[in-house]
RNA sequence: GGUCCGUUCGUCUAGGGGUUAGGACAUCAGAUUUUCAUUCUGGUAACACGGGUUCGAUUCCCGUACGGACUACCA
């Protein structure tokens, strides 16, 4: 494939939707894999719902995920402005031509007159309930109008659509790359509005005029779009663009993970889990969104996961960095049907990434999370903490909520070990253990494993036995890192200070 | 309602006219770890239904059912 150009095309109406993150990610492989050009452009052609703040969100959320935009907004590029608000007259321009050409025409029909179309369609069970070629003459516009009436309205200022001269009865066919061909007849295709009162187009013809304009080989967007795309056939048709026209490939849709639907933000917080890369806070409606990357889920991570929603590369692999993706990503791949979305992979996936991390980095989590709490660590005890916890965390956080008793004494304990194991002869050996660690040097794993043996020959009380009560009295847990390792990191002083307290404090089973 | 798209374990999916229908997540059991987690081993678990075509269909075709998307001067 020569000269592949793909585009990202989100507008800027609130935070990047996860489902947008795979669609830039899809376009981005592609790219990269082919030597390519990552554009993005932002398609702010509604006004009413723009926020502030929105396109900013997108840019980060990309620079986060890894995914690399080569031109476009925040970059720059030959084809500039990226922003479609800023494109207006070249729209226009087009707009005006297919007029001139018949393809298209003026229509002055108010929203009310809309409506009671519809309504009177519907009332006759008519199967085609829209404002096209049975239609059309019914209605206001420069079809029905005179030439001089149109032109005084316009003169006068009267609100007016351009909308798109469909022709009846033509077949349309659609190549799609992910489903093969796709035949619509024309008839079933409405007159859509191209150019809006406001003097915005809408998102067919600007779509349209820019992927043409800016050279893109590959329209890679979701599945939505589906039903829309004959009509953007006929519009490259009625340009006279049809040789330059992209290839097609319509994404499958990301599905709520219980019941059915498109994955909507409210299923996600009922289940529980982001919908959103970052954080937002929406201007509007002032509702906060806990992002991805806040609840602890490593772009890589998140990447890999999102890229096998809907795609496999027909092996066994399933971890793939980024490098490996853009090698083996190929559009023939991607599954025809939506996928549900299921955190619990994406969760191993997260724990499958943080594994593969280094004791340096792992520390940096570690003490990103004691500043706030006000906890000061020495490096040493960091990097074992991290070493000793690493196998089970899933979560860069976990190092803290996992780790939190090496620096504060815990207040509770879990109250089933102690009535069921705490006793005389778990008294009885922690006593003398205690008088062992007091003479003892070192807190070495083997010194301790040395001395934990010893207690139990003089005491002849089996290990076993001791184990979890002891983890108790240090920790406040039932489970928890390895017991030597945790009496190694917790240190001589502290760990007979904790044995003392539970030796006071715990209720024994008689 | 109409148009379009889809349907393999609970989930993500591989496969493809004859297979013990493969893998991963989840789940269950066993082993290891003197606890828990990790790790290892094993298990449960799927071709929506009905008709063709065929010696043979889960695979190809047609219907049905179910699901989804779209049906705005939103993208």
């Amino acid at each position: 494939m020569k000269n592949v150009r793909v585009r990202f095309a989100p507008s800027p109406t609130g935070a990047l939707h996860i489902g947008g993150v795979r669609t830039a990610l899809y376009n981005f492989l592609l790219a990269r894999q082919h030597g390519g050009t990552m554009i993005l452009r932002i398609e702010d052609t509604d006004q009413n719902r723009f926020v502030p703040g929105a396109e900013e969100y997108i840019l980060e959320s990309l620079k986060w995920a890894g995914i690399e935009i080569d031109e476009g907004v925040g970059k720059g590029g030959p084809h500039a402005p990226y922003r479609q608000s800023e494109r207006k007259p070249i729209y226009q321009k087009y707009a005006q031509q297919l007029i001139d050409q018949g393809k298209a025409y003026y229509a002055f029909d108010t929203e009310e007159e809309l409506e009671a179309m519809r309504e009177r369609l519907k009332s006759q069970h008519s199967s085609d309930q829209q404002y096209g070629s049975g239609t059309r003459m019914q209605m206001k516009n420069s079809l029905t109008l005179s030439e001089s009436d149109v032109k005084s309205k316009i003169d006068s200022g009267e609100h007016y659509v351009i909308r798109l001269k469909v022709p009846p009865n033509e077949e349309i066919k659609l190549t799609d790359l992910i489903r093969g061909e796709v035949h619509v007849n024309s008839s079933q295709i409405d007159d859509k509005v191209l150019m809006k009162s406001d003097g915005m187009p809408t998102y067919h013809l600007a779509n349209v005029v820019d992927d043409y304009l800016m050279k893109i080989s590959h329209v890679i967007r979701g599945e939505e779009w589906l039903p829309s795309a004959p009509l953007h056939i006929l519009l490259y048709k009625f340009l006279g663009w049809e040789k330059e026209r992209p290839h097609f490939a319509h994404l499958p849709l990301l599905l709520k993970a219980d019941g059915n639907g498109k994955l909507s933000k409210r299923d996600a917080d009922k289940a529980g889990f982001p919908i959103f890369p970052l954080n937002w806070a929406d201007p509007k409606t002032k509702e906060f969104s806990k992002g991805f990357r806040e609840n602890g889920y490593l772009p890589e991570a998140l990447l890999n996961f999102l890229a096998f929603l809907g795609w496999n590369p027909g092996t066994e692999q399933e971890i793939f960095s980024m490098k490996e993706l853009i090698q083996v990503f190929s559009l023939d791949r991607i599954s025809k049907h939506g996928a549900r979305f299921d955190i619990h992979k994406a969760q191993w996936y997260n724990q499958q990434y943080l594994k593969k991390r280094s004791n340096e980095e792992l520390t940096v989590f570690l003490y990103n999370s004691l500043k706030p709490e006000n906890v000061i660590c020495e490096a040493e005890k960091a990097s074992k903490i991290c070493e000793v916890l690493q196998e089970r965390v899933t979560f860069p956080q976990d190092f803290w909520q996992q780790g939190k008793f090496f620096f504060i004494a815990p207040t509770s304990f879990d109250h089933q070990v102690i009535s069921k194991k705490w006793n005389a002869e778990t008294v009885k050996f922690l006593k003398t253990f205690v008088d062992c660690l007091n003479s003892t040097e070192s807190t070495k794993v083997s010194e301790i494993k040395a001395l934990l043996e010893k207690t139990s020959q003089a005491t002849e009380i089996a290990l076993g036995k001791i184990m979890q009560p002891l983890r108790v009295a240090l920790t406040g847990e039932s489970s928890g890192p390895d017991l030597m390792m945790t009496i190694e990191i917790l240190g001589q002083k502290e760990t007979i200070s904790r044995i003392t307290y539970a030796l006071a404090n715990f209720p024994v089973k008689i």
